[in-house]
RNA sequence: GCCGGUAUAGCUCAGCUGGUAGAGCGGUUCAUUCGUAAUGAAUAGGUCGCAGGUUCGAAUCCUGUUAUCGGCUCCA
């Protein structure tokens, strides 16, 4: 006999080698109807496990992580199933779950069209249909690599040859259907009730752009239809908070042909970065930093002596002067260098902190940009602190609340990741691992979660990154610490100690927005469009019912101009609910309507954004209640 | 950069198997003066991304090119 121990504590026996799916029957029905694979001692088996030792053992679902990893992997079966019934020949690639559902690669001469997925997917509902049992066998390595030779998968073989000598080579079969796959599986092809394929992709043969490039086919699926139409719903809404939407609607920015990558702001889109930035430079005057400016252009020199030239020339824009290499700066540091090395230091200066909002330029992919999520060129809002050993772990954990108060004021999520050396690196491995350490250490001390992304740091040293998570979840670096001793170096820069001695200063270089066209992006998809009143393009707009109210409307609008708002009136000879259909669908926060009645006794008809017709109210609360929530940054 | 899709008026899109361009919104003008998400009428606006080619004839077919969208990170 064995013994189980299960999720709530209760042990229970079972003879040896009783099925996992046996074992969830005797607990319950319900369960065994939703149970796609189980945990026994923090391992992922299949139902049809015969269990013979004794542990814990979970039983999965669709709910858990790794349930729904089983359920999607069978589900990619089920695809690569369907299309080598439709296109024999197609030799098979990799087809892992994901975390929104499922992937195959495939190799094949016939190029799937979109009219392919409706063909295919039907095909998968044949087989989900036919309700095939999936069956686990092992080989072993020559009798497997023989099994996939015949079978004419290259592939599947080149994976088998990869894996570690001592691993147990499985396969799952399904009817016709056998892959390589060290599952775990759903029990049945029937279990996986719906089913969806999203898109076509190309994909390089294991990441890799030097290999061939496969045929990748994307999908999702799931227990019940609901699920499936819950999902499809939530890319929808996804797709209406998309900030190049927005941009467009709201006559926020534009990339045009003419500049690929190369944003343009409008108007309202400059509101938006004005504000931003002004609420930067309050921020930055309140933890001590001064700002500077430095070129956008300097000569290749300053460029081979800061190492970008070595190191960074890929993403670089060079031009020539006057018969003279320059580049176009893609990054501020360099510049941040000369500045300081143009007077001399005490170390009374120190920590000095150098502030710059300065634009880079750095050529990206063409296939890499998106909106104003990746671009060639970008705001960065840079600083560069100067300081000795003893000042680094205060810095750095200052420059941490100073990421995490911005990042609060939009209640933003966000993680972070410890960046290590990477490949291309200049420096020891002695001061990388000082560098490294003491970013670590800022981080234990703050007791911040993070994880470890090893060898993503800058070439001059390792970072922390920011990371925040927008309306698709996806997540974008926007804030990075990085700790530096290569530059200081480079430029040989310098102050005076106590001793009266020259020393060498150690450099933070650290962006808290990171990007401000990036984070306008990532606002524009949180807020789907709809601003804080303290950054919205319009703040309110004054709308008068007829003609006879525009003398009064105006007179508001100029009173809430002088203030400081910004304010817009309606004067069109419309009807009233057209002027508010649209000034709802610009998601301006505050309407004023006024009609002869307000204008008699000096009110406003107010309708706020999201709340609706608020009723009559006086017009200094209403204009002081939109100054409260502007001054005060009200997440409103 | 690579693979696949897309490119028609300011915006969103229609235009079947090749016969020389259409709607709605928006703009302008006029009428309307209206109480909480679209008043009506008239009118202007496009060398169909660009360059070649096939054809009597190309938005439509072919080639190239540019931009854009999705993916190329999730590893049996």
């Amino acid at each position: 006999m064995i013994k189980i121990t299960l999720k709530d504590g209760s042990q229970r026996e079972y003879p040896e080698g009783t099925p996992v799916a046996e074992i969830t029957e005797s607990i319950s029905k319900g369960l065994a109807k939703n149970a796609v694979a189980g945990k026994l001692n923090d391992r992922v088996v299949d139902l049809s496990y015969s269990v013979k030792e004794s542990g814990p053992l979970d039983i999965l679902t669709f709910e858990d992580a790794e349930g729904k990893n089983a359920f999607r992997h069978t589900s990619s079966h089920i695809l690569a199933q369907a299309v080598q019934r439709l296109f024999p020949g197609t030799k098979l690639g990799i087809g892992p779950a994901i975390s929104e559902g499922f992937y195959y690669d495939f190799d094949s001469l016939h190029i799937f069209t979109p009219e392919d997925l409706v063909k295919i997917e039907q095909e998968m509902e044949k087989i989900i249909k036919e309700d095939l049992p999936l069956m686990r066998t092992s080989k072993d390595r020559e009798a497997a690599l023989e099994f996939f030779r015949k079978r004419g998968e290259p592939y599947k073989v080149e994976l088998i040859q990869d894996l570690p000598a001592d691993v147990e080579i499985s396969l799952y079969q399904q009817g016709e259907f056998v892959d390589l796959c060290a599952g775990p599986h759903v029990p049945s092809t029937g279990r996986i009730k719906s089913v969806k394929l999203m898109s076509l992709a190309g994909a390089y043969w294991r990441g890799s752009e030097k290999n061939k490039m496969l045929q990748r086919v994307y999908g999702t699926s799931f227990p019940k239809k609901a699920d499936l139409d819950a999902y499809l719903f939530r890319l929808e809404e996804a797709k209406r908070r998309d900030h190049r939407k927005l941009g467009q609607e709201l006559k926020l920015f534009t990339i045009m042909d003419e500049g690929p990558g190369f944003p343009f702001f409008y108007p309202k889109g400059m509101v938006i970065r004005n504000e931003l930035e002004n609420y930067w430079r309050q921020l930055h005057r309140q933890w001590g930093y001064q700002e500077i400016k430095t070129p956008v252009i300097l000569n290749r020199q300053l460029w081979e002596r800061s190492g970008h030239w070595l190191n960074y020339r890929d993403n670089m824009y060079t031009t020539v002067i006057d018969e003279e290499d320059f580049a176009i700066k893609p990054m501020n540091c360099p510049g941040a260098m000369l500045v300081y090395n143009s007077e001399m230091h005490s170390y009374r200066d120190l920590p000095l902190r150098v502030g710059e909002l300065g634009l880079v330029h750095r050529h990206e992919l063409s296939g890499a940009l998106h909106g104003l999520m990746r671009v060639r060129c970008f705001t960065q809002d840079d600083a560069h602190i100067f300081m000795t050993q003893e000042q680094i772990t205060d810095e750095i954990k200052g420059v941490i609340d100073l990421i995490d108060s911005l990042y609060g004021l939009f209640g933003f999520p966000y993680h972070v990741e410890l960046s290590t050396k990477p490949a291309k690196a200049m420096g020891t491995d002695e001061q990388w691992e000082l560098t490294t350490k003491a970013l670590e250490r800022a981080l234990i001390e703050k007791k911040m979660d993070y994880k470890i992304n090893p060898g993503d740091g800058a070439f001059y040293g390792p970072k922390i990154d920011f990371h925040l998570e927008d309306s698709l979840g996806r997540t974008w670096q926007c804030g990075t610490i990085q700790l530096d001793i290569q530059m200081p170096e480079k430029f040989d820069l310098t102050y005076v100690g106590e001793d009266g001695q020259k020393h060498r200063p150690i450099m933070i270089h650290r962006v808290a927005f990171g990007s401000i066209e990036r984070f306008i992006g990532i606002l524009t998809e949180h807020y789907a469009g709809a601003f804080p009143t303290w950054l919205a393009p319009v703040q309110v707009k004054v709308l008068p019912i007829t003609e006879r109210q525009a003398a009064y409307a105006r007179q508001l609008a100029d009173e809430l101009f002088k203030d400081g708002i910004r304010v817009e009136v309606d004067e069109r000879s419309e009807k009233i609910g057209y002027k508010i259909r649209e000034a709802q669908m610009e998601k301006i926060p505050y309407m004023l309507v006024v009609g002869d009645k307000e204008t008699d006794n000096g009110t406003v008809a107010l309708r706020k954004r999201g709340e609706g017709d608020k009723g009559t109210v006086s017009f200094a609360d209403v204009k002081n209640a939109i100054l409260a929530a502007i001054s005060r940054k009200t997440n409103d």
